[in-house]
DNA sequence: AATTGTGAACCTCTTCACAGCT
DNA sequence: AGCTGTGAAGAGGTTCACAATT
């Protein structure tokens, strides 16, 4: 299949939130242009984005909320639940567990992993936590298919290495690192200073 | 000033990261391509961001590891710190403060906002929470320079709206939703579920 | 000999603009 | 008449390749 460009399946994200808040209110249709409204972006975009997969829309109506958010959420994988684990139990991993945002989306977390012995075996929210050296053993009994790693910097490629050695091909990584993997693995990153810094950026400038 | 690119600016932050973790391993001069293989990218990519704003290395030598991170603190606006506000003191927002990554890059909270009154009045490591009412004049008695939005989607842009009034213009949205802001505003996005969402894109497509 | 700094070439993404459908 | 879908044009970002420098 055609290659599709990072921002394409990130834009294809935000539709996929806009349709659902817009079905929440009861909006049945939609045309790229409104679509572009809400996101700050052009309704060629919109279109474009749309194009890669297929046409959805009806010309000179729009699109209809419902077919569109389903369509989108097949493209994205969304129709199935996501096993994912958490590996590294310490704030930002606490607020991931509680963050509403992924189970909606239908990322389930199944398994919790750290190696602070004070940690391994304590319970949240039901899940009990592994001692990482256990990974390979309960991420396949668990089924998990995605790893969010939130350890510090400097064990976060280790603990990637080994997991990849798992059978483990996705991994939402937190630690502000650069991790290396196999062709065949994905990496996404979540590196909060950075945009930070970003805004740093453009104040310092626009002084 | 020329315009720089958002890619450009971010990676800055990670050669700025780099170069401190070369420099607290005894490192002291780096090639581009040292840079570049470390971060996966390429050697002309690292030359031609650094190139936007001067020229920092000798050829045949390559950089001084000190004297290329100062150099980019400076472009970053890092020798300065910022005082930052939290607004929505949930679970994101908790970890949040407890981030270090921040405070070691500058980034100082100086004041947390909510508005459940059984919040409002409560400390977390010396911060009290004050009513998100007061935003305006809590902000400018801490001179609060930057906002962190960590309030559920459906009050976020309110909330933007009320705390550009107040002089703010620089936020980071942990909310998933596109804020609107006037021109002069910047705002920059962590949407955890979007970098999930493309994990599950790419293990859909590779199966 | 090694490595930077950079114009030019290349590639990718975005926007335009309009034919085609409803 | 209104809005989609898309080829072509345009803009922007990345890589090449080499002269310049140490």
């Amino acid at each position: 299949m055609k290659k599709i460009s990072d921002s394409t399946i990130s834009r294809l994200s935000t539709y996929y939130r806009t349709l659902t808040n817009l079905i929440e209110n009861g909006v049945e249709t939609v045309s790229s242009d409104e679509i572009a409204e809400i996101n700050n972006i052009t309704s060629a975009q919109v279109r474009k984005d749309l194009s890669f997969f297929g046409s959805f829309g009806k010309r000179g109506l729009g699109y209809k909320t419902k077919d569109l958010r389903e369509e989108i959420a097949k493209i994205l994988g969304l129709k199935k639940k996501w096993n994912i684990a958490l590996v590294g139990v310490g704030n930002i991993g606490r607020a991931l567990i509680d963050y509403d945002e992924f189970k909606k989306q239908g990322f389930i977390f199944k398994a919790l992993f750290d190696k602070d012995p004070q940690k391994i075996g304590q319970e949240i929210k039901g899940l009990r936590i592994h001692d990482i050296e256990d990974a390979c053993y309960v991420a396949k009994e668990k089924e998990i298919e995605i790893a969010i790693i939130a350890v510090p910097a400097k064990n976060a490629q280790a603990v990637v290495d080994s997991l990849v050695q798992c059978g483990i091909r996705a991994f939402l990584n937190f630690a502000p690192i650069t991790i290396k993997v196999p062709e065949n693995v994905m990496v996404k990153n979540e590196n909060m200073s950075i945009e930070l810094e970003a805004l740093s950026y453009y104040l310092t400038q626009s002084k």
